[in-house]
DNA sequence: AGCCTTTGACCAGCG
DNA sequence: TCGCTGGTCAAAGGC
């Protein structure tokens, strides 16, 4: 086991190892970056990979930091996801964020598995390859800051029990069990991890897996936490890469799915997109790719024909979009894991399977019997909401949560910036919204705030984004 | 052979 | 001081 960076010595040791590490590794806060020199992952992936925005006045820190894009919204004053960060950060929750010790990025994807992944390959623009890359968070640039609303009320029952090692497991929907997706895998942000350690979180519905980078002398780490379907449910970053990412093996366009079955974690594929692709193709949207991974729409693999449609769905977006990163953008999330996941996990899975064979069996089949994932064709419903015009490209319900989530996408052409919107579950007044991305246009409409006003199922009380 | 995951146990911080 | 909790270790086993 290579414990990068980490002494292995109880007591003394570790103690020193964890002071370096909190010497090194940026704490999980939630006060958002500013220009004090302090940087986010997310813009300092955005640095090295494109041109930093305007906003980015700030230079080069190099504290790493998680970035908060998840915030939740109370119906009173919010603000759009500003232009240069991809996240808006409001609500009183969220500005008392900072005071607790939890930066957390909750993306909630869902995934699709390697078929749908290799089925979307097929489809052309969308290489699983992409897909899995961006799941990436390495630069969380689509890092969530969240305030923690209770999960609790999320989700009932299905703690306790280890899932993660178990690849899809149900979470939304109980009965959802992603055929093959899955896993503990840690998102896919181009590096490769080791998990070292497992565990199920008080307050967290579900299992928090550890990583560690395992690039030599790196001390990033990172907390995953993953529901049962695989969906990524929290992801927290400490630290920052000391290196670059690693080279994919190969890279493949082709192929929409080469996993590795190594269970490295690293889809050979993948990375290479991940890096190379997504680099390249969206400059200026680097976070995006990243955080679309993540946070990105993500279908549960179980739903794969769902998921099909949804990717149509978000591939047609992308091309009103205008841009075609987004469509893989959009996938990727979902492939990323599940293809991904379905290398390793899947063999893993297996052989869970058959410790557990029957139990999940049951499960399956129900999963596959009730979908819950409701794609909405293309309400090509534009919405005003925080200052950005939006088009609402699905929805869905996802679990825990009685109230249907709203996917949007930025109408601006190449902007791949999307948000989802959904309330919370335990205060029907509230409402979440996750930005992913960030905008490279000017808000066309500085004062309109009802971003969720013309979502139909949101019921939604008008987000208003606090800039 | 090397690397990864799993998982119970251990450790430290905190209230 | 004690119990709880989160984070990490490290043996075992798989690929």
């Amino acid at each position: 086991m290579n414990h990068v960076g980490v002494t292995k010595h109880k007591s003394g040791a570790k103690m020193e190892v964890k002071e370096a590490e909190r010497i090194v590794i940026a704490k999980p806060v939630a006060s958002r970056p500013s220009c004090s020199g302090f940087k986010s992952f997310s813009e300092l992936l955005a640095g090295a990979i494109n041109v930093s925005p305007p906003n980015n006045v700030c230079s080069e820190s190099i504290v790493p930091a998680i970035r908060p894009k998840t915030v939740r919204f109370k119906p009173v004053v919010n603000r759009a996801p500003s232009q240069g960060v991809g996240v808006s950060i409001s609500s009183d929750k969220v500005l008392n964020s900072h005071l607790k010790p939890t930066l957390v990025y909750k993306p909630r994807p869902k995934l699709v598995s390697k078929t749908t992944a290799s089925l979307l390959a097929n489809m052309g623009n969308f290489s699983a390859s992409n897909e899995l890359a961006l799941q990436s968070m390495e630069a969380p640039a689509e890092y969530e800051k969240r305030v923690r609303p209770d999960h609790h009320q999320n989700t009932p029952s299905h703690t306790e029990t280890d899932h993660t090692s178990e690849p899809s497991k149900v979470d939304e929907d109980p009965k959802v069990l992603p055929a093959v997706a899955n896993s503990d895998r840690p998102s896919y942000d181009g590096y490769n991890w080791r998990k070292y350690g497992q565990k199920q979180v008080k307050g967290s519905e579900y299992p928090r897996s550890y990583y560690k980078c395992t690039h030599p002398n790196c001390p990033v780490k990172k907390k995953v936490e993953r529901s049962f379907d695989g969906q990524i449910a929290e992801i927290v970053y400490k630290g920052e890469h000391n290196h670059s990412k690693p080279q994919p093996p190969k890279r493949n366009t082709s192929q929409g799915v080469g996993f590795r079955s190594d269970g490295t974690g690293q889809d050979a594929n993948n990375i290479p997109l991940w890096s190379n692709n997504h680099n390249e193709r969206n400059e200026g949207s680097e976070s995006r790719v990243e955080n679309h991974s993540e946070v990105g729409l993500s279908i549960p693999p179980t739903y794969q024909g769902k998921a099909l449609l949804t990717y149509e769905h978000v591939t047609t977006g992308a091309v009103n979009a205008g841009g075609t990163s987004e469509t893989s953008v959009g996938l990727s999330g979902e492939c990323e894991e599940g293809s991904r996941e379905g290398a390793d996990d899947e063999s893993r899975s297996k052989r869970r399977r058959n410790e557990n064979q029957s139990s999940e069996a049951g499960t399956l089949g129900e999963c596959i019997q009730e979908p819950r994932v409701v794609v909405q064709s293309s309400t090509d419903t534009e919405i005003i909401g925080d200052g950005y015009r939006w088009r609402k490209y699905g929805q869905k319900v996802v679990k825990g949560n009685p109230y249907p989530r709203s996917y949007y996408r930025c109408t601006n052409l190449n902007c791949n910036v999307r948000k989802h919107v959904e309330r919370a579950s335990d205060d029907p007044r509230a409402f979440i919204t996750t930005y992913e991305g960030r905008h490279n246009h000017e808000m066309p409409h500085r004062n309109t705030n009802h971003a969720a006003a013309s979502d139909p199922d949101s019921n939604s009380p008008a987000i208003k984004d606090k800039r």
